[in-house]
DNA sequence: ATGCTTTTGGTACTTTCGTATGAGTCGAGA
DNA sequence: TCTCGACTCATACGAAAGTACCAAAAGCAT
């Protein structure tokens, strides 16, 4: 709401600025009208794509990642793999496959996942993953 | 592609008609400067949004659910709701619970979602699931 | 070099999951 | 009424998943 209102006056003020300097240089004529109406286009022209931008945003879910909730985790490289894994459907068999490991070391790393996680099955892992936006 | 060049079109020509628009009553003097300011201003302003719009809608994410996918695995009520449940992490006695029904019950409803999503596992079930925009 | 964490791997055991099979109940519709 | 699909439940078995505990090797920072 605050940042509305800043946004708002500063609209107001380069409106006033705009006026000063188009009848300024209108009545002085050291400056083409044209100058004038592609500076005001341009400036519009950016203030509505951002204000657009600012408003679509929020209910945008953003699909990157949760940097932050990621670290606060602190799980390790390899059992965020393990993780991902976990979350695009594979047995643990075919982890160690792709990963080249055995099935006993993805075992180990999905216990720590779920420890971590604070979760009882791969499956809420995975809920709890999405909700936190580290998938 | 044919859309963006007809706007850049649109928008060429708006730009013309206001350069003529505006040395015409500059120079006849029959028009406040101002005018034409707020109007060019107003123009680009909604230009901007329009553009941004079209623009960020593209890669928006459709959450809703996709009912036409949804028919077409043909899976009951009941498996329907399992299904969902099992994305949210539960396990079989948990749903079972939830559903007032056995674990048996649970397991038959499993089973049956499986074989519909042709998952091999719960996890990829979710994953396909998704995948499908069903939950 | 010496801790420290990560990664790896194993054994043994429990729990959960998934399949196969069969069967009873119930409601909607031919 | 008879049939069909959905829902229910059970048993038995095998396959994954998960836990607990241990331990060695590797990487890396002081």
């Amino acid at each position: 709401m605050k940042k509305t209102i800043l946004v708002f006056a500063a609209l107001i003020l380069a409106l006033l600025v705009l006026f000063q300097l188009s009848t300024y240089s209108v009545v002085s004529g050291n400056l083409n009208i044209e100058i004038i109406i592609v500076v005001i286009a341009l400036v519009f022209f950016f203030i509505g794509m951002y204000l657009n931008k600012k408003r679509s945003q929020q209910p945008s879910v953003s699909t990157e990642i949760n940097q932050k909730n990621l670290q606060n985790l602190d799980l390790s490289k390899r059992e965020y793999e393990v993780l991902q894994a976990i979350a695009l459907g594979f047995s643990n068999k075919e982890i160690a496959d792709q990963l080249f490991v055995s099935e006993s070391t993805i075992k180990t790393h999905v216990s720590s996942v779920l420890t971590k996680l604070n979760a009882k099955r791969r499956t809420q892992a995975i809920q709890i993953a999405k909700e936190l936006q580290i998938l």
